[in-house]
DNA sequence: ACAAAAGTGTTTTTTATACACCCATGC
DNA sequence: GCATGGGTGTATAAAAAACACTTTTGT
């Protein structure tokens, strides 16, 4: 996804650097596995640009702070979770995305270094500051966002649904243990009801190995009771880096 | 490859923004077809810090430029080329990443967004300011490199890895026409020599059908004549987005 | 007993892998 | 005519996809 545009600055053959504010914006999700949903979180900005306006949590780069730094702080800020999943997304830095920046003087420049976190739906808590300006977005309802806030949540579901298919970042959001449906049930959120039969998706992750039985049963309702799983991150080690499709 | 440490800032409740110069790094990548190689540019650091010492291509962002901009100048200033492809890589922003930040003081930060690029090696043409500040490296064989330019080069060696596996870059780098003899080393060269047979590399990459014959016949040396093809970027469009494995 | 959810197995189709072999040219 | 690289085909193994069926629970 690279920025167009701009290619020819006007008469610039040696023109002065740009000044950057850094900024950290995090597309994080998280998969409600109850009512079959797939969340963003969202927060009300409470300051201008965008004022009242939703936006993805975000905030500046400071002194001393790295990147990530940054990206885990902002997430401290509106959300207490045990288990995550976090890394860089991309950056988005083209001149004229914050309204902060004055067009006609080269003013300060605000650049966004975005970053993808999914976290256990179940554990997270949300913290507030007012009623209302942090909440969770299931992804087919997104409201209007600052900046080009959209185009991140865009890019950041994408990297999602990539990332489940080759990467076992779904067992960083579910619990501990968990049955062989929990994990379907993630898949199918995320990646649509027509992506793989239930058995088939079962037979081939069992054959995988990196799920261990723990001979728990655990009965939800009506019907035979599951097994509970564990993911085994030792029986993964020698998996990683291999070409390796869950789905 | 997250960046980590740094995660507590010694008593910082509100530690005051940084400010930040934004240089663009470029992974540019070639492949020698003839002597089957794989290689990077470097460039001969002109100022400080580094002086004489190799590094990517790069350069800071000016006002009113945008990021991709700026990895297109720097480009431009280094090789003549037509053809090439171009994707941001990561973006490198931890303290204390550029010998020119103060770390006591702190001053301004330096942060690195950096773009992997792929360019057609026979039609690339060096800019040479004193002979040798532009060079073709061999992937194999790097000198030291400035600042963190060593994690960048690695980091895009596995982006071009993994993009020639699964998306039509080879074709943005080989010429309009060419034989699947040259397809093939160019994908062995990158990936090693046994990453498939040629027969059945061969066969998949045909039964994809957006590779066609024009009948022309090309001899080179000794052996039968080979058929020159052209990537068809129409045939391919459909395959677009879908989970697509050429090797 | 029967619906509901879990779990197993079987059949068919497709794809991957490893080769053997034929073809057209230069020398 | 034979070495050299180009190109085709086949036989086997493995994986994907579709779906029928059994098991164990709650009601």
């Amino acid at each position: 996804m690279p920025e167009r545009g701009h290619r020819n600055i006007p008469g610039s053959l040696k023109q002065p650097l740009a000044d950057f504010k850094v900024g950290v914006d995090n597309a994080i999700f998280s998969v409600d596995t109850e009512r079959n949903r797939l969340l963003i979180l969202l927060v009300k900005r409470q300051d201008e640009p965008f004022l009242g306006q939703r936006s993805l949590p975000g905030t500046l780069v400071r002194q001393g702070e790295s990147l990530e730094d940054a990206a885990y702080r902002i997430l401290a800020e509106k959300i207490r979770v045990e288990n995550l999943y976090l890394e860089q997304l991309y950056t988005f830095g083209g001149p004229g995305r914050d309204p902060r920046e004055d067009a006609t003087s080269y003013g300060v420049r605000y650049l966004s270094v975005s970053y993808f976190a999914l976290v256990r739906f179940a554990e997270a808590e949300l913290i507030y500051q007012t009623t209302g300006d942090v909440a969770w977005y299931p992804i087919e309802d997104i409201p209007k966002l600052a900046f080009d806030h959209e185009r991140i949540l865009q890019y950041g579901y994408q990297r999602l649904r990539n990332k489940l298919e080759y990467s076992p970042i779904a067992f960083e959001v579910l619990p501990e243990v968990f049955t062989l449906n929990d994990l379907y049930q993630l898949y199918t959120t995320v990646l649509g009801e027509n992506f793989s039969d239930y058995s088939n998706f079962r037979s081939r992750l069992l054959k995988l190995g990196f799920l261990c039985d723990t001979g728990i049963k655990v009965s939800r309702g009506a019907g035979r009771p599951a097994s509970l799983y564990r993911f085994d991150s030792k029986a993964f080690a020698p998996l990683k880096d291999k070409p390796l499709v869950f789905i």
